[in-house]
RNA sequence: GCGGGGGUGCCGGAGUGGUCAAACGGGAGGGACUUAAGAUCCCUUGCGCUUAGGCGCUUCGCAGGUCCGAACCCUGCCCCCCGCACCA
């Protein structure tokens, strides 16, 4: 069967018969779903696909349990990725090209077309959308959007004074990453080789010059602690300083240095340069000790780094150590101050930078090795550290670092500046990326402790899967802080009070859910007229609605109809994305809400998942193992491709896809419909044999537990059980009936195993229903409910016995070498069930004998029982509750005779054990409960 | 460092107190079918012994402990992955 060419028939009707485009009905439950909308910047891998692939069979089951099922999507493109890209494309970045045409295989054509951010998102979304409709999403696609269209700035600028009107916006400064040639933030993208800048507080502690009073040298360090432990000042000869002034002090750094600082100190101003040299053999003043300190010269020291003045504690940096040890032989030999102790480290004695140094055998100050000791040696006495300094006895490292760092900035002493310090890193302009201190910028205020607490309880009531996400919901929760919302540029919203600044990309997808509400019913709309009070009218039901379809060139019952609309959908059932989002997006969704909506319309329920790897190892651009979402379906399949994702691993999982998984799951599946194809065409035929009722009661169990399993998203386990346990079973079944099974039986089986693939390979399923000449849309019909009384755990246990047996003969066979004519089984007697199930209740021989005692029947036969009683006691682990009747597995065993007889080319004779004779009969005797004595001639 | 997840056979991964040498899938080996290949089907796949379905030993990150009994419970340790913000 051709899967591609069933897929597009498929696809084509659905979209005729409009059955995925919700509308509010009367009468049934509704179900609102949604997934995380894509940032089109690329076309989607087979990553996007585990997200989506997982809503959507969600929504298909729902649909299929008689939910009015809402699955809509847009697409997000806030934020500045796609400009920094089409830039990058205008350049002819050759790097982006190759991404483009490789991986992605863009035509040659297309590439320098998008060259124009807008350009950029409508050639992706198309494309996006393009494989979200080959794959059978189940989306209602009228509802559609882009987070810069004009109805949603509209919309957003209303959730912004939302949380004005809160409080929950507020002004500061904040550092962010910068490119002082381009004069704006950078993101990872950004960045040559795309590197994320990692931005951390650094102290620059003031030294006084000796002979230049009121002049500074700015040192700049991590460790503010080891203030006490300084025996002099670091300069590199080589570089070059310049003199800068704020706030009526003179101060000394790096003339590299010196244009990262103004960023952060707007007042500095330079006024004069002096070679590095010159400061060599001075003196300056360690402010917090009063006392003086020599100047001297450091290779080491990067000018680029920090203020490019260093202070110098041997006792603690390893680089300090080996620097002084590197003066040996020079004219500043034996000129710093004895290295002094400011930490004491377990199992290091006064000076654990040299012992490292030492144990490491670090050559000098440009020993990669050097960088190594200093990372270890630092994160030990941070941490395990303590403080040896009279006023901070005993304090941690990390403590007294605090506590230094804020009692020097206090008295003057120390300026807290920010460094880039995964640097150096470059702009892809070229210049290198500085820390900005941006002021008037505006914060969302996670960190309000009432807005907090709200959220935390509206996360009681959501249910979270899987559940065990829900620590880090609440350690986020814990940690939010304000929250930078705007930015200089991108695409997006405009701020609602700062024109100038566009909305952040995490700040404008947060209560969007409820914009596909009545998306399609504002198309018909004039964007420009829509306002505030619009949505405060519809969303919120405030207001009057006549006023309101005035203002924005409606009527009356337009903007009535988009109330009623968005209260029917809201609240959100469920909102689906990988899990990388719980730290910020999933829980700023829920903030939002909170902020913004009732209690009654917060979110019910949020599911993550995990991600999807390819053969093994993460999909990465470097490594340009990513297989688009379009040619994977091109290559397997859409069915293949949406089972493969969400079968392969439990949802918070990674899930492998593999090219051997994918071709096993297409031969099975082709397997199964050339069953349907052949069994479609039989008609209904013989008695119901033992056979029969397994694999009745096999499929009801199936049934039961997929429905159970759906409750929590376990699509890997319905997914095995209706799947690979499903082809299992059926070989099975086909095998014990010689391929002749129950064409009634089979139907039943077939149909009800269409319904529950039906949410994981639409597809092959509408085409096997049609096949089976069922009615409808598979995707519309009623999911298959269980029926109990088919579900039989003593016919299961039967055919195990069968199963079981069957192979005990074959191990037999094997031993001996014997070519069995006549294989006889000998159930075991009713009474030797007794003691089974006393034995499994003692678990003891002695009690069970007793108890055996008591019992008349038992009693006539003690001799036997006393046999038996060790023999079963001894696997009394392996004893099961359930205990078959003699009849029960007679009729189990003299149904699978013919099977038995088939399989080992023998004549297969079934009796009770009392029926044996002859030499037979010693062997009969043996017989145990569920396992038949065997006996071959 | 903090928070979260995890370490099981050749591999991916089930399993959370006895039915576990361990589901299911993959790989490998053997066999059947076939002119052949593929597909399909059957068997084997920790070690050793065993001419009646069996027995013994060693395994589930490491080391201890609880229990008649531990992959599963407790304690300590080691290792790996993810996140720690203004970035989608």
């Amino acid at each position: 069967m051709n899967f591609r060419e069933t897929e597009g028939k498929w696809q084509k009707r659905w979209e005729e018969a409009r059955i995925f485009e919700a509308e509010p009905k009367e009468g049934a439950e509704k179900f609102y779903l949604t997934a995380a909308f894509p940032y089109p910047n690329s076309p989607q891998h087979i990553g996007h696909a585990r997200t989506y692939t997982t809503t959507d069979a969600y929504a298909r089951y729902m649909r299929m349990r008689g939910f009015n099922v809402l699955f809509p999507m847009g697409f997000h493109v806030t934020g500045t990725p796609v400009l920094a890209m089409a830039k990058r494309v205008a350049a002819k970045d050759p790097e982006i090209i190759e991404i483009f045409r490789g991986i992605y295989h863009i035509p040659a054509d297309v590439i320098p077309t998008l060259d124009e951010p807008t350009r950029m998102v409508s050639y992706f979304s198309r494309e996006i959308e393009a494989g979200m409709r080959e794959i059978g999403f189940s989306i209602d696609w009228r509802r559609k959007f882009y987070s810069y269209d004009a109805m949603f700035n509209k919309f957003i600028k209303w959730q912004f004074e939302k949380l004005k009107e809160k409080g929950y916006l507020v002004k500061g400064s904040h550092p962010v990453p910068w490119c002082p040639n381009e004069d704006n933030a950078v993101g990872a993208h950004d960045t040559k080789g795309d590197v994320d800048p990692d931005i951390d507080e650094m102290v620059f502690i003031k030294f006084e010059l000796d002979d230049e009073p009121g002049a500074f040298l700015l040192c700049a360090t991590f460790r503010p602690e080891t203030i006490y432990g300084v025996t002099n000042v670091w300069i590199n000869p080589e570089a070059e300083y310049s003199l800068a002034s704020y706030d009526g002090k003179n101060y000394y750094v790096s003339s590299e240095a010196l244009k990262a600082l103004q960023l952060q100190i707007p007042g500095l101003k330079a006024k004069g340069r002096k070679n590095g040299k010159e400061f060599l053999g001075k003196e300056c003043v360690n402010l917090i000790t009063g006392e003086n300190v020599p100047i001297l010269p450091a290779s080491f020291v990067d000018p680029k780094v920090g203020s490019g003045v260093v202070m110098s504690v041997p006792a603690h940096a390893p680089y300090d150590y080996l620097a002084i040890r590197d003066l040996a032989g020079t004219e500043w030999e034996g000129k710093a101050l004895p290295p002094r102790q400011v930490l004491e480290l377990e199992g290091f004695g006064q000076f654990p930078a040299k012992e490292i140094i030492e144990r490491m055998k670090v050559k000098d100050q440009n020993d990669p090795m050097a960088e190594k000791a200093t990372e270890e040696i630092y994160r030990k006495e941070a941490h395990t550290g303590k403080m040896v300094i009279q006023e901070y006895e005993g304090m941690r490292g990390v403590d007294a670092k605090e506590k230094i760092k804020e009692e020097m900035v206090v008295a003057g002493q120390a300026l807290k500046l920010y460094e880039v310090i995964n640097g150096p890193i470059w702009c892809r302009c070229g210049a290198k990326v500085c820390v900005k201190l941006v002021s008037d910028q505006w914060f969302i205020d996670y960190g309000n402790e009432g807005w907090k607490e709200e959220t935390r309880k509206a996360f009681e009531s959501i249910k979270l899967i899987p559940e065990k996400t829900r620590p880090e919901y609440d350690y986020t929760i814990g940690w939010l802080k304000q929250r930078a919302c705007v930015r200089a540029q991108g695409l997006g919203t405009r701020f609602p009070y700062d024109e100038t600044k566009v909305i952040e990309s995490l700040s404008d997808s947060t209560i969007y859910m409820a914009f596909y509400t009545v998306a399609h019913r504002l198309k018909k709309l004039d964007a420009s007229k829509l306002d505030s009070a619009f949505f405060d009218c519809v969303m919120l039901g405030k207001g009057d609605a006549g006023e309101v379809a005035k203002k924005v060139g409606a009527t009356k019952a337009e903007i009535e109809g988009m109330r009623r609309e968005f209260l029917y959908w809201y609240p959100l059932d469920s909102r689906h994305s990988a899990g990388d989002l719980v730290h910020n997006h999933l829980t700023f969704f829920v903030f939002n809400h909170v902020a913004v909506f009732p209690p009654k319309l917060w979110p019910k329920q949020i599911a993550t998942n995990g991600f999807v790897l390819m053969e093994g190892s993460k999909m990465s651009k470097s490594l340009g193992n990513i297989l688009p979402l379009r040619e994977a379906i091109r290559k397997y399949g859409a069915d293949i491709v949406r089972f493969s994702v969400v079968s392969g691993a439990e949802l918070s999982a990674d899930s492998d896809f593999n090219q051997a998984m994918a071709e096993g799951v297409s031969s099975r599946l082709a397997w199964m419909m050339s069953l349907i194809e052949e069994n479609a065409a039989k008609k209904g035929s013989g008695g119901k044999k033992a056979i029969d009722s397994w694999l009745l009661s096999k499929l009801h169990r199936k049934v039961k537990n997929a429905t159970q399993n759906f409750e929590t998203l376990a699509l890997r386990e319905v997914a095995q059980d209706a799947f690979y346990n499903s082809v299992n079973e059926l070989r099975w079944y086909f095998r014990r009936t010689g391929g002749k099974g129950n064409s009634e039986v089979l139907s039943d089986y077939l149909g009800k195993w269409v319904l529950m693939m039906a949410p994981f390979t639409p597809h092959i399923a509408e085409e096997a229903w049609e096949k089976l000449g069922r009615k409808g849309f598979v995707s519309s019909a009623e999911w298959p409910s269980a029926d109990e009384k088919l579900i039989d755990e003593r016919v299961e246990f039967a055919e195990e016995i069968v199963v079981k047996t069957s192979e005990d003969v074959e191990n037999i066979i094997k031993i001996t070498g014997k070519k069995p004519v006549k294989i006889h089984l000998f159930v075991a007697s009713g009474w030797k069930r007794k003691v089974y199930s006393l034995v499994r209740e003692e678990k003891r021989v002695d009690t069970a004998i007793k108890r055996a005692m008591a019992d008349a029947e038992l009693k006539g036969k003690a001799k036997d029982v006393a046999k038996l009683v060790p023999q079963l006691a001894k696997e009394v682990g392996s004893l099961s509750a359930l205990v078959l009747t003699p009849e029960e597995e007679l009729r189990a065993l003299s149904d699978a005779a013919e099977f038995l007889g088939r399989e080992f080319g023998a004549e297969v004779i079934v009796r009770g054990e009392e029926k044996a004779e002859g030499e037979q009969a010693k062997k009969a005797a043996n017989a145990k409960p569920m396992k038949p004595s065997i006996f071959i001639e």
